[in-house]
DNA sequence: GAGATAACTAACCTAGTGGTTTAATACAGA
DNA sequence: TCTGTATTAAACCACTAGGTTAGTTATCTC
């Protein structure tokens, strides 16, 4: 894997188990035990997964005893959010329309649809 | 791996090469030949990623004699900028974080902060 | 100190990814 | 029909990812 810091955080959130790990972190901090419970996997496998959001900066871990909870940080969500932005109108259904508009006014630009 | 759209999307969006098709793209369709060109690797390399891109529904391609021109697909990017959305309050510092904490908790969705 | 509990490390396996080279396919034009 | 161009397919390779089991470290409690 590439590891520029936007490539990570992608990666890291390629995997359903990691992301139902944030979704359960969204909701407060818990121990790793706390965060296999839902899962069929073992828990060396899930202690995988919470390294790579590790290292990605999507989580932070302290420790409290032979605990070790884990903190969502949302931090590099931000750029994830700010590479979307760029994009949004490819998505955005309220500039469809201005979309149809440009296309219509367009037809026939060498350099493409939005150029 | 797993082959649920958003992995997928996610997993495509993972790779530095791949959003810099995406990013030109953007500014147009574009043939194989042409999205290759700024890149060091061999053309069936660059195949292979507008494979990847294709089949999380990121880009489209038509047929044009010999030519198969591609086009970007933002649609899957709707998902993301949702998924997204639930956690901006961790980012997001213009968001009152304790009043959105406490809304989730209330709420208490088992699948995210937000969805 | 002796368990019990929480979490991690190490070693291993299978399958997938990203790249290569070489060969095949599809089409345009002379 | 032959040739050049655009693109994909096949076979292969090194490396990574996600999972396992077994063993280790750290800490609390008795």
């Amino acid at each position: 894997m590439t590891h520029d810091p936007l490539s990570q955080v992608f990666s890291a959130l390629a995997d359903p188990t990691r992301r139902a790990i944030l979704a359960r972190l969204s909701r407060g901090e818990a121990s790793v035990n706390a965060l296999a419970e839902p899962f069929e996997m073992t828990l060396p496998a899930v202690s995988k997964h919470l390294k790579v959001l590790e290292k990605a900066g999507l989580i932070s871990r302290s420790r409290t005893a032979q605990w070790r909870p884990c903190r969502l940080e949302g931090a590099p969500l931000r750029g994830v959010a700010e590479w979307l932005e760029a994009y949004r109108k490819f998505w955005d259904g309220s500039f469809d329309r201005l979309d149809d508009y440009l296309d219509d006014i367009q037809k026939g630009d060498p350099d493409g649809p939005r150029s």
